[in-house]
DNA sequence: CCAAAACGTGAATCGGAGT
DNA sequence: CACTCCGATTCACGTTTTG
């Protein structure tokens, strides 16, 4: 998938990055949100303080590659508040930034915010959610309605969730983010070839099994109490990086928290933008985030997918001598026999055309890639003429 | 849980039931459904044929126990067609009955049945829905507004979903159940004890997986064609059933295809209740029903489902972090190193790849099991890291 | 007759560059 | 924007055919 090297603003924010990620950014002056000019550059790697959709419509439009969003998540608890079988309080979230009088103030909400981020986005970008069924079938109707495009939906398996303790319910042990694209038509990034190969060779599943965040990575007052009741492994926030976005993407962030979002980018190379309303969250995060190495470039790097490579036409390979014109191919089970022209068609009796044509008319189907379905012999055996390809690849200046 | 003994027409319907599961039902006369009489007591273990909405408003209030709902779910595809990578065709869902004009149509529909469905739901039952990205958010946001109080969403993890043939998303490797009362305040059934008993003593969680309906269970016409497109798991309506329902309560579904609900109510001493609006579908149903006998009341009991041996990528262990990101593997006598990246690949120079493949690779070998050849120093000792993965295996739920 | 290989298939929102 | 063409792309099962 090609990354969207063609959207103006995001091609110019990104040239401001120097390759070692560090970047001059538009200095913060500690103004209320409401007199903050608009800034000329992005503001990278810096945590905007105060209500997200009002920072968000300060910056230019089409100027994000991805968004990643953990919204409140409108938990309708019970005044009474829930007991372990011990009796012992569970510390549930009960914070006010999770109240919202009713399903339609939570609505208005949800489509405000996503509207604003919506605009933020480069025609390529994607949007990652996550919540739980308390609020995930809101946004989830609010996204099409704005006109994003769902790619998948993603089950957050948890390792080890809170069990059910009243056993009246299945054990909620997962959580779901829904990938959108900003429209329909928009070329987004994903790294296939690179979630296959960390996943076995086999395809990424839309099921992920990753463990709550806990332990150290957990980040504690100095009362060693949970500084943000929801934060979300860092793992989680890895797999949805390196899947949607490249090295020196621009990720924001509406609800930062404690910053895992932009904890995670600078790890992986990439730069955020946060908003947080709490600043006692915001300094949590800057301070959090003050600790974190960029992994090296070279680590980094990703697999170059193979319709990223440039293209070699047949013709060149007849031209360099590594299959010869008015030679026999055979497909690999010497089924079908064609011979080479020196323009590079193949022909066969009276029918002449490209390996992929010709591939697919004597194999009856609609379409066929000549390079894998065409073989020479070579000593006795047959040899692909994909590989005679791949060989030239390695040649500099092929 | 409580079960719902309480409510007054439930009661009535029930006791007219024999044990043997044969009941004298109300006579149906092919009539068409406009023309027919609002029926005194319950057409239990019948297919209502017609418009699953005019056949729950015959329905008398307050009936059911239990509703199942698999409705259409609005896939909006493309014109073109999708092939697999031998050029075959994908037999897609492009049934007229999965067709609306827009989102906005589809919410009318949705809750329009939804609205049906609640008035038939005796206070304390309950109801669930599957349903993918494409209209789960509809579906899950009109039941809210509704005053359905959700209790879970369940995600169904198929074993073996159909591969993504274009390498642009995550495989589509589930589908989502919404569980839900009638109300905030039902008292509704949940058999939390049995559910754990058959789970290794562990709470049921809400990931459930799941083989897909194949083999003998899928029905096929006389030319061995599938009947319907979608025909769910028996193994699916079971444990919802099992869960959620007691033996004798009566289980609705309005959107009855083949019958799974109707066959998997009978086996496990339920009654259902059908509609259907497609007569084929209807005559398939009312035929594998008539094969299928109640399970001895012994047996009930005993119906518990198996738990899948769970498959750990590498990146998952790198995500738990038993590898970091940048560390250096070796084979057990130190001849080769690799780099582990953070996306779960390892390189080796330029080269990069699963674990399997680098370790092959290095060797010179067609093939390497990575998980054994690649060890991690701990402690001036080498770890293989299978004990990572052996390690990750012992969390319940993996 | 048995083992191995080949084949069929499942609720799917499944290109992109060049002309 | 429409059209052409290159050429990339699949996992788990169950069933059928082949050796």
């Amino acid at each position: 998938m090609a990354s969207p090297r063609t959207a103006v603003v995001g091609a110019t924010a990104r040239n401001q990055v120097s390759r070692t990620g560090r970047i001059a950014s538009a200095p913060r002056m500690g103004l209320a949100p409401s007199v903050q000019r608009l800034p000329k550059t992005l503001p990278l790697d810096e945590i905007l303080i105060g209500d997200c959709i009002a920072a968000m419509d300060r910056l230019p439009a089409s100027s994000v590659d991805c968004v990643f969003a953990d919204p409140p998540y409108n938990l309708q608890l019970g005044e009474a508040g829930l007991t372990r079988p011990d009796q012992s309080m569970v510390d549930a979230v009960d914070d006010d930034w999770d109240k919202f009088s009713s399903f339609s103030a939570y609505d208005d909400f949800t489509r405000a915010w996503l509207k604003s981020a919506r605009r933020v986005m480069k025609p390529n970008a994607t949007l990652w959610v996550i919540g739980s069924y308390h609020n995930i079938f809101r946004v989830g109707s609010a996204l099409q309605d704005l006109g994003y495009w769902i790619l998948n939906d993603i089950v957050w398996r948890k390792a080890n969730p809170m069990p059910n303790f009243r056993g009246k319910r299945f054990t909620n042990a997962h959580e779901t983010l829904i990938w959108a694209s900003r429209a329909p038509e928009s070329k987004y990034t994903f790294h296939y070839d690179a979630l296959k190969a960390g996943n076995e060779d086999l395809q990424m599943r839309s099921d992920w099994f990753i463990p709550l965040c806990t332990g150290e990575e957990r980040l504690k007052d100095e009362a060693g109490r949970k500084v943000h009741p929801t934060q979300k492994p860092e793992a989680l926030l890895a797999r949805t990086l390196l899947a949607a976005t490249n090295p020196g993407d621009v990720v924001l962030d509406p609800f930062f928290g404690t910053g895992t979002t932009g904890a995670v980018a600078k790890r992986l190379g990439r730069h955020f933008i946060g908003c947080e309303r709490d600043p006692t969250y915001a300094a949590a995060a800057r301070a959090r985030i003050a600790g974190i190495e960029t992994l090296s470039s070279a680590s980094l790097a990703l697999a170059t997918p193979k319709r990223a490579e440039p293209r070699i036409p047949f013709l060149s390979v007849v031209e360099a001598g590594h299959v010869r014109a008015g030679e026999t191919l055979t497909d690999e089970r010497r089924r079908f026999r064609a011979t080479v022209r020196p323009d590079g068609q193949l022909s066969i009796g009276p029918a002449m055309g490209s390996i992929h044509k010709v591939g697919a008319l004597v194999q009856g189907l609609p379409a066929c890639n000549g390079w894998t379905f065409w073989h020479a012999e070579r000593g006795g055996r047959l040899v692909c003429i994909d590989d005679f390809r791949t060989q030239m690849r390695g040649q500099p200046g092929a």
